[in-house]
DNA sequence: AATCGACTCAACCGCGGATTG
DNA sequence: CCAATCCGCGGTTGAGTCGAT
């Protein structure tokens, strides 16, 4: 076995010691990373790179956030999430100081057990069947009396919530003297007014209340059209989803697009549950910055 | 005090896309 | 073109930890 890049060589595994971590830190922070291929070599350590790279990405950052995760950072996981997918490479970047590595953990071991306790898929971030919740009772008898956060700030609702774009001009990158140690630019600053929801209200009257007196239609086409004349396939999805919409009964939501398959076909596909309460309940801004965010990376657009 | 099961999270693995020769 | 290599990503694993019994 070991690693294509390095199975000539001999590498250790398993956790790092602190005094590789220092040669890693000593070694990057004087020459920067350049090919990771290299690194070990010129670093003195008995790594293969791709071990360094996760090291220093994974942990030995300097601009790394540690500690848990706060109720804001749990909602924009949930929010980008219910976007975007398992995409956690992107979601992360909406999380400045956090790695995929970190926000993907988060999700297994605390919100997808939050959001099945709700009833909802993790997957879709629809309802469940009433077999499928029968089904994950285990699960929130655990999640209930689960520790984490959750206690902090109680039910949660992936909808109610407002979210203004801010300014992304400013920038946090103060590393120009060396390019190998450049950071990502800084993530579009999200913000979200929690509203406590009402753990009575149903996810289907929160996905398409009464509220929704405004057409889904006209109320998606200006966030549209922006993507649309940039990159129509982004559009194909949603196009579908906007010409087959009605409005759904209760009990037949129709179901959100299955992330897996966004990713196979590279596509940012819409579900149309996340347009509901087009008048408001969900802010666009976070919507068109995530969007934009990640075609921008897709794309490898430059503004 | 010992055992066991659940949970966390650092690290590894394998894959696919990009780059290079 | 094509093969080799590099890089980044998402999925998975397993050692360590913690709480319940």
């Amino acid at each position: 076995m070991g690693h294509r890049c390095c199975s000539k060589q001999k590498v250790k595994r398993g956790l790092w010691s602190p005094e590789e971590d220092d040669k890693l830190v000593k070694h990057i922070t004087t020459h920067g990373h350049g090919s990771w291929s290299s690194v070990p070599k010129l670093a003195g350590l008995q790594r293969c790179g791709k071990s360094c790279r996760l090291r220093w990405i994974n942990y030995l950052r300097p601009d790394l956030k540690r500690g848990s995760f706060t109720a804001e950072e749990e909602q924009i996981i949930i929010d980008v999430h219910r976007i975007l997918g398992n995409r956690w490479a992107q979601i992360a970047k909406h999380l400045p100081g956090r790695t995929d590595n970190e926000v993907k953990n988060f999700w297994n071991s605390c919100i997808k057990k939050k959001l099945l306790s709700q009833g909802l898929d993790p997957k879709t971030h629809n309802l469940l069947s009433s077999r499928q919740r029968a089904s994950n009772k285990l699960a929130c008898k655990y999640s209930s009396s689960s520790p984490s956060s959750q206690s902090q700030h109680g039910s949660f609702t992936v909808f109610n919530i407002t979210s203004h774009a801010k300014d992304t001009t400013t920038t946090t990158n103060n590393n120009n003297n060396n390019n190998t140690m450049m950071m990502n630019p800084p993530p579009p600053v999200v913000t979200f007014s929690h509203q406590s929801p009402n753990p009575n209200t149903t996810y289907a009257q929160n996905l398409y209340g009464s509220s929704m007196d405004t057409p889904f239609v006209s109320s998606s086409s200006c966030f549209g059209n922006m993507l649309y004349e940039s990159d129509p396939c982004i559009w194909d999805d949603a196009n579908a989803v906007v010409e087959t919409f009605e409005e759904p009964r209760v009990d037949s939501l129709p179901p959100a697009p299955q992330p897996q398959q966004q990713e196979n076909d590279d596509k940012i596909d819409m579900d149309c549950s996340l347009m509901e309460g087009g008048t408001g309940s969900f802010d666009l801004g976070l919507l068109e910055s995530t969007l934009l965010s990640a075609a921008m990376d897709d794309f490898g657009w430059n503004f």
